[in-house]
DNA sequence: AGAACGGGGCTTTTT
DNA sequence: GCCCCGTTCT
């Protein structure tokens, strides 16, 4: 038999053969979906004549995009030349750019990112006097992007109450055409100007329909409502799509991500054929019982059980500690003991729910000299001196670009001072034009003094004379601009060890302009500013040095180790329950619960499970009792640590621990709560009741007297719903309230 | 123009 | 605890 089904079992064998026609692969976790994925791929281009050109692969990230491209070349040396692979956002934007004519958009549009669009979204609330405190950008931002990806406008959507609907849509207007004026996309617009595109424009669908064959689409679950109408429209001529993914590992869902896309997605192609991958390769049995037994709990997925022929392996650890600090000693004295057996520090990833998790066991690692490095946090293209060469770039090539345009007029300082921005912004609003054109009718308005023109004249000449050289080879054009413009220069005036840092990171930023240069051909400079926008990190990491890994267990996804540990293993923690949240929503549970699936199927061979009974975080005391995850794990596979819950506290999974809400300290007047001593106020004894219930009357310090209408023991301190005296119905941890 | 202060908020994260 | 934001102070 022929190479591509080397090493393949069955149902991957299936997958990768399968003929013509749509496709869904339910891939299990560890069970070689990227092998059949690039093996089919392979399959298509060696057995079946498939011009490479002619075969579209979707990923979700540059990194995974990556890992094919790489997978792809050791399968089919030198034969997949002209293969798509890339993301979704890449995808649209290069389709958008090549028929921008027929779409009637200008070609060379900017795109946005988040904090770009956010910065728009201010100055256009501020423009329309919308109240930002009652309407926080942020949660407009959100319902912009959110009916983007519904494909609907936010006038339409039915979810929001009438008066906030109101002003997000008179915002969403303005925040459109200003965007619109500015040549720029954000990131939904990508996806979103294309379907519509391509669904309102037969002739154009079939032709970008019809230039492809075959498409494939990784990460199914992840997918958003306007990127299936995506995937709908392009295989709309051939419908030769194969779509792969585990609908539990979707963790995607606040950002959009819907599971049913996947597991409806016979609805939408009737005649699909399923292949299920569930033969793992990477965990012990025990591992995959305890994932199972975790995942098992949700309903409403589609059936499947992995199983592996390696042997039941070790047993889980779970491991309760007192709080945090001794979780994090607890985790790094594991650290040293696997080291002590030889096992290198790059086969343990420690995982937590949230990132202010992670500077407690930072802290350890460094008290006890261990390297680890963390994933995720500030990222390259984040680092203010980036973006500000980034903004110069962007406004070269295209000074209409308002929200870059105001991030570099007066960095480095050139007299444009707020007075002067705030005039500008003014009269470019009064005149419906870009602040660009606005500092040219600068000259013919009374609000400008002589001086303050010369000043804009000075840039704006300064920024022409760049533009006249923007046909320069990229790394010289933004050393130029680094010179021209005085931004090296005031960071050298700077000398401090940040500004040292600054510059570095300026001299990588313009070295991987030289790189791009030599590895495109014909690279513009509008191609740069795309690939580094649509790209999250640089991927240069520095290799030569085992460490122990740090990160989220949602960037853990797709990862795995030989050993994971997992901490925080409580109520409220993980599952995490949000301040103002009661914990029981349905959909948000099940995510959590596939969000521990996620986790500890990232592991080989060793599991360990971390909890502590109190912790403190966000300045605050919270009492915990072991996670659901943790009691539904199977007791023949797990060895309990210090306190082991009872048998029969295991079954109810009710709270360990509860404190008495009302046997705290009083705060003395006018001072803020002094630092609590968490011991004197809870009540480790198994039967200490709460003293609140329904209808108790309590008082907040900010919301005034109310009535607990609701009381949610799942987590302590246990959440209350109380209906205060002006109406409103809060959602409250019992111990923010007293008596009254 | 830039530091210094105070308030509020706070999951997860890619593109 | 820490970060971001806006405002005020120097």
């Amino acid at each position: 038999m022929w190479r591509v089904l080397d090493g393949l079992n069955e149902p991957q064998q299936e997958a990768v053969l399968y003929g013509d026609g749509p496709l869904v692969v339910f891939a299990g976790a560890g069970s070689g979906k990227t092998r059949v994925i690039t093996h089919r791929v392979a399959h298509l281009i060696r057995e079946r004549d498939v011009a490479p050109w002619r075969i579209l692969a979707v990923t979700f990230t540059n990194k995974a995009a990556g890992e094919m491209r790489e997978r792809l070349a050791q399968l089919v040396p030198g034969g997949s030349r002209g293969l798509v692979v890339g993301t979704f956002h890449a995808m649209c934007a290069r389709l958008l750019r090549k028929h921008s004519e027929a779409i009637g958009i200008r070609r060379d549009f900017t795109i946005y990112d988040d904090a770009d669009q956010q910065a728009l979204l201010k100055r256009v609330m501020r423009d329309l006097d919308v109240d930002t405190k009652r309407f926080p950008p942020r949660q407009i931002s959100q319902t912009i992007q959110r009916a983007k990806q519904e494909m609907q406008e936010v006038a339409d959507r039915d979810d929001l109450s009438g008066y906030y609907k109101d002003v997000a849509a008179k915002v969403a207007d303005e925040y459109e055409s200003r965007k619109e004026r500015a040549g720029a996309m954000d990131f939904g617009d990508l996806i979103y100007r294309l379907v519509l595109a391509l669904e309102k424009d037969d002739e154009l669908r079939k032709e970008v329909s019809g230039r492809f064959r075959h498409i494939l689409v990784d990460e199914f679950q992840d997918t958003n409502h306007s990127q299936l109408r995506l995937v709908h429209a392009l295989a709309s001529v051939h419908g030769n799509l194969t779509v792969v993914g585990d609908d539990d590992q979707s963790i995607y869902r606040w950002r959009g991500a819907d599971r049913r896309n996947i597991l409806d997605f016979r609805k939408s192609y009737p005649s699909a054929h399923i292949v299920k991958l569930e033969q793992n390769y990477r965990s012990s049995a025990r591992i995959l019982r305890a994932a199972h037994a975790v995942i098992s709990r949700n309903t409403d997925r589609e059936p499947k059980e992995l199983w592996t022929e390696k042997a039941a392996g070790e047993r889980i650890f779970v491991v309760g500690t007192e709080d945090e600090r001794q979780e994090a000693q607890l985790v790094v004295r594991g650290v040293e003991e696997l080291r002590a057996k030889g096992e290198p520090l790059d086969s343990i990833a420690v995982l937590y729910r949230i990132n202010a998790q992670s500077r407690v066991i930072e802290e350890r690692l460094l008290a006890e000299d261990i390297p680890y490095r963390i994933v995720g946090g500030v990222r390259f293209y984040d680092r203010a001196e980036i973006k500000d060469l980034l903004a110069y770039l962007r406004v070269l090539m295209n000074p209409a670009d308002d929200v870059s345009l105001l991030r570099i007029l007066n960095k480095p300082t050139r007299g444009i001072g707020k007075t002067t921005i705030s005039r500008l912004l003014d009269l470019a609003a009064e005149t419906g034009v870009g602040v660009w054109d606005a500092m040219e009718a600068a000259h013919k308005d009374g609000r400008f003094s002589k001086g303050v023109v010369r000043k804009l004249d000075a840039f704006r000449r300064l920024m022409e004379k760049l533009q006249e050289r923007a046909t320069l080879p990229l790394p010289d054009l933004g050393g130029l601009v680094l010179d021209e413009t005085g931004y090296l220069a005031m960071l050298k005036a700077e000398n401090t060890p940040e500004s040292d840092a600054r510059q570095q990171n300026l001299a990588e930023l313009v070295g991987s302009m030289g790189e791009f240069d030599a590895r495109t051909e014909n690279a513009t400079l509008t191609q740069f500013l795309e690939e580094v926008t649509l790209q999250s990190a640089i991927d240069a990491e520095d290799m030569e040095e085992a460490r122990v890994t740090l990160m989220t267990v949602h960037s853990a996804k797709g990862l795995e180790f030989p050993t994971v540990m997992v901490t925080g293993m409580e109520e409220g923690m993980f599952p995490f329950v949000r301040q103002g949240n009661m914990g029981e929503d349905p959909e948000e549970l099940a995510e959590e619960r596939r969000l521990a699936y996620v986790a500890y199927t990232r592991a080989e061979d060793r599991l360990i499970l971390s909890y502590a009974r109190m912790r403190r975080i966000f300045n605050r005391v919270e009492v915990g009792t072991p996670s659901r995850f943790v009691l539904d794990l199977p007791e023949e596979d797990t060895t309990w640590i210090g306190d082991r819950p009872s048998r029969a506290r295991r079954a109810s999974a009710a709270p360990a621990y509860r404190p008495d809400p009302w046997d705290m300290p009083q705060a003395p007047p006018k001072r803020k709560r002094p630092p609590r001593e968490v011991d004197s106020y809870i009540d480790y004894s198994e039967g200490s009741d709460l003293g609140i219930v329904e209808g108790t009357r309590v008082w907040h310090p900010k919301f005034g007297h109310g009535r607990v209408t609701e009381v949610r023991h799942g987590m302590v301190p246990p959440r209350v719903a109380v209906r205060f005296e002006d109406g409103r119905t809060k959602v409250i941890q019992s111990d923010r309230l007293e008596p009254g």
